[in-house]
DNA sequence: AGTAACTAGACGACCGGTCTATTAATGATT
DNA sequence: AATCATTAATAGACCGGTCGTCTAGTTACT
């Protein structure tokens, strides 16, 4: 392994493991010295691949964006009946991951954790974040027209519209999960993005949706 | 003054100024010497009028909800024509306060701010904020039953369910305007929220589908 | 061998939450 | 009314951790 090989996995290993104890402790929550620690890297070589712990946040977030819609390309690109699978595919990955179905990508999901944070602590670190999610829900609008233009979805709201009222249901239903440590949220907004999808537009009558929470 | 009363002047100072500057910087981005320095009390004396922060946390938080609560029980006490228009008007303070049209409950809301942050820190501080939201849920949902009770709503999805599944949006919507600075996100809730309400009910007509998901 | 890439950890100034000792104010007892 | 006991409130030290800087040292490629 060449010197500078080692040197970007080093770099990525303080990303990983950074990624980790940020999701659980927050980003002001969590020291610099736990996270070298946790990579065992030595305190001082931080800032030999970090300018400031503002830059490593932004590389963290960067890093899980990028990572974020590279698995939506993913999905994107699988082979899959229709337009409107693939998108029930993606809002099923909140709730249940392939490998662990008892943790989904909301569990996960730093926007969910940092958002409210980080949009008030620092500005770079907002707009790496804030640009993710408009290229995300970019992607969801696309699998929308997609869907209505291969007939698996009827006509409705403008694409853009309904991604962005889809991602932020999704988004509350989270932190609403988060917050209670129940997951029931996050099964109705399944169900309401079901009906909602196959809803037209604001004048027209909305199909039910039926969700339980007791 | 009595000295007590005094003292609990004193106490809800720390409050105050502690809320408003939680609200900005998170709450453990925030220290016991900014709070105390800001309310004019000694550094010393917080451990007089509190056990620990969290304590205090707790203290914080369960007043807001408090606060909360009775600003919904005002609103529902209020006397306006119908149910639906009270309930919108629920939906419309959180774009817009009476005093300030710039500044809705949103940008004000801790349960936007702190959700993801206390969900990990502090069991008791979740529960007390988990608690809050369960309570003002099912206000929501109260109202959509009056509302449906007085004809001004169509029946449809249980009020409960219903209630829940709004709100997490407007969670996720103001969640959202944080990061982007935009609030579209908002006012597009707003024209959701409306569709959604009138939504027909539990069609006899409609198997359910959630369960008959291929 | 020379030079660049990388590691090492001590160090600084400051701030975190917590605790103990002390002063200030009050109420009670003579 | 003067003293005392008790409580309210404060001051400041405490230890550990924060981010960030600096310089000396080690490693590796040219």
């Amino acid at each position: 392994m060449s010197r500078s090989e080692k040197a970007e996995a080093t770099r990525q290993s303080i990303l990983d493991r950074g990624q980790m104890l940020v999701l659980q402790k927050g980003f002001v929550g969590v020291g610099l010295q736990e996270i070298l620690k946790a990579s065992g890297v030595p305190k001082g070589s931080f800032y030999y691949y970090f300018p400031s712990k503002e830059a490593f946040g932004c590389a963290l977030l960067q890093r899980y964006v990028e990572g974020y819609l590279a698995q939506m390309d993913q999905l994107l690109a699988a082979d899959l009946p229709d337009g409107r699978i693939r998108l029930m595919r993606y809002w099923s990955a909140w709730l249940a991951g392939p490998e662990d179905p008892a943790r989904g990508w909301a569990e996960d999901c730093l926007v969910v954790k940092l958002a409210a944070e980080v949009a008030d602590l620092s500005e770079d670190m907002r707009r790496v974040l804030n640009d993710g999610v408009a290229a995300l829900v970019a992607r969801i609008a696309g699998m929308i027209a997609e869907a209505r233009a291969d007939g698996s979805l009827p006509a409705g709201a403008p694409p853009q519209a309904l991604a962005q009222m889809l991602y932020q249901m999704w988004l509350g239903a989270a932190l609403l999960t988060k917050l209670s440590r129940d997951r029931t949220a996050m099964q109705q907004a399944f169900t309401a993005t079901e009906a909602l999808l196959v809803c037209p537009g604001p004048q027209a009558a909305t199909p039910n949706f039926s969700g339980g929470r007791s």
